[in-house]
DNA sequence: AGCGCTTTCTCAACCGGTAAAGTCCCAATC
DNA sequence: GATTGGGACTTTACCGGTTGAGAAAGCGCT
């Protein structure tokens, strides 16, 4: 049963092993100029014939780069299970990471405070080259402490957010915007919104965004709550929205989240409501959750896979000290399916 | 705004800061004896003035233990964000990493022949002190790579898949004969199952305890097919089993997964069958996803978030060379909702 | 006082790489 | 023929810890 103890095979024996010196095998494998084809291809004959890869961790600690990028969440964990938004972002990072031989370092977290410790002991110890920082707070604790670190770090957040760090960010105002004109236009003249988790920064973009559309277009009524994302919650605020008289409830709302949109779907189907004939609905990220629903859901969808691949690239751009800096990814788009039209009167 | 570049703070300097060794500060941080209380503050002190934290590169270079634990996910990259299962057992393992600081290596694979290379790469490279194995097949090769190397593993999935390796897993076949006995004594006699990818190993196991079971309780039908585990597949295979006559279609179907049975009741509702009047469903992991329908579906319920924490505990005793060992984790309860019910006739 | 024993620390040799400086050899230039 | 200039490697000094082999100091005992 007991295999071997596999003896670690290291630099050394390669470089025994093709006649040369360490320094030899180092250069050939950071593929760098001052050494002939023929020893690099026994180098490299060598390596292979005995199975050898250089260990990353020795290679950080002598000074070169880390191939690993940090990751922390900020969220309850029962809620990152169901919300399809971290995972879809995660394999986006991923998709990139890996054609560059990178790996990721995840880690759940508690609070930004945690995480900025995080970031700390995980740049002191050298055990990542950047990170990615998403859930950005109103005066988060994360970009001074990236700043101070000088940990090259790529912002998934507004601006106004973000402080000086690179940034990528989604237009959450002109998509909410978009997503009230959108209703409007069809005809509603009551609507509400189901925010996500007060304290995160993106949703007080939107929110403000969404008052604004209300007034801009002189909305007769608009409601705004926030939630945690779960769909329990957006389960009870479609309940509390809709338990109003016919003529003074919303006749369409607006959800931060997919999950949500799915809950308040089910919620409308309880109460005896239908959507989109009594009520409108419309979800946010798109997920592949609003197309299994019946009816299906209109969502602003975004391409969060991308979004994900996009944040890599520009931490990388950070790394190198090249590349493309802060930018918006591209807006959501509306893209309307079964659960919005006009009011019934 | 470029602050300070940030002066690596080492060892080193802790040490002059605390007038002792290199070899004092070491003894102090990993908690060994042979210093007195006295220096033992000092070098804390130390520290803490510093804003020192031990290099965790250096520190696995030097040969201590690696606290990093791997894994290696190996399915297409659009499931994975719309699957709950992933995160809510990453949840999981996190929660018992977090309590002894050790982080997450995440990766996403096209092939297990990859991730047995990854696996490779990852413990030569000292980056991982052992790291956990999900989705196994038949003739994993991770099995023989993982025993190679010596790598402390834990692999999630039936001993008949993994080998020798330490194993944590669900009674697949268990759980199968209870929901198809539970769907049995509730009068039907023509049920569907809807599996997940052909290729897993739990698969196979849960498709031959679903034969079995079908034999033994004498059905009237049987069905089985495979699919991705995507919402899409399970919305495709639910649309053909329904459209046959009623005489000869399933009056129940069980789902390999949540997202395929809130396809699979939206594909009943696009048909204009009433669930569970017409034909019931059950869904197999329970996210909360099962509680946000309409009607609330009945599943497999099963603590994925324990599960993901169970499997990590074990690769803690396995690293350790103490602990539990090889065990299944509670086998998946029938939770019964909305979505079963006796067939009509 | 001399001897052995602890306890408490220091020293120096690694761990497995990287990178800057140094060595050698040979062709080209003055 | 001596000098210069590279190309092709090797040497050596780290990187930031750990670890085992001492060394110095304090103490009890004869």
């Amino acid at each position: 049963m007991t295999s071997t103890p596999s003896p670690r095979v290291t630099i050394k024996d390669v470089a025994a092993r093709a006649g040369v010196s360490k320094g030899a095998v180092s250069l050939a494998f950071n593929h760098k100029p001052g050494l002939s084809e023929a020893t690099r291809d026994r180098i490299f004959a060598a390596a292979r014939e005995l199975g050898w890869a250089p260990s990353l961790t020795a290679r950080s600690l002598a000074g070169a780069r880390v191939d690993v990028v940090g990751l922390a969440i900020c969220r309850p964990a029962q809620m990152l299970g169901l919300e399809p938004f971290y995972m879809e972002f995660i394999s986006g990072v991923e998709s990139v990471l890996t054609e560059r031989s990178c790996s990721l370092l995840l880690r759940l977290v508690r609070s930004p405070e945690e995480e900025a410790g995080l970031l700390d002991s995980w740049w002191k110890g050298r055990q990542i080259g950047g990170s990615i920082l998403v859930d950005f707070r109103a005066d988060d604790p994360r970009v001074a402490a990236a700043e101070r670190l000088g940990l090259p770090v790529v912002a998934v957040g507004h601006p106004s957010l973000t402080g000086g760090l690179t940034s990528v960010w989604t237009d959450d105002a002109t998509a909410v915007t978009e997503a009230v004109r959108y209703l409007a236009a069809l005809g509603h003249r009551r609507i509400a919104r189901v925010g996500g988790a007060a304290a995160l920064g993106h949703t007080g973009i939107r929110t403000a965004a969404f008052d604004e559309a209300a007034r801009v277009l002189e909305l007769a009524g608009a409601w705004q709550v926030t939630t945690d994302y779960s769909g329990e919650a957006g389960a009870r605020a479609t309940r509390s929205l809709l338990t109003a008289a016919p003529v003074d409830r919303p006749t369409a709302i607006v959800y931060d989240n997919d999950v949500m949109a799915v809950a308040g779907l089910s919620v409308a189907a309880e109460m005896g409501l239908s959507v989109p004939g009594d009520v409108s609905l419309l979800a946010w990220d798109d997920s592949q959750l609003c197309r299994l629903t019946h009816p299906t859901l209109s969502a602003m969808s975004h391409d969060v896979h991308g979004f994900g691949a996009d944040a890599a690239r520009t931490l990388f751009g950070v790394i190198t000290g090249e590349g493309p800096g802060s930018h918006p990814v591209p807006t959501p788009v509306l893209t309307p399916r079964g659960s919005t039209a006009p009011p019934k009167m």
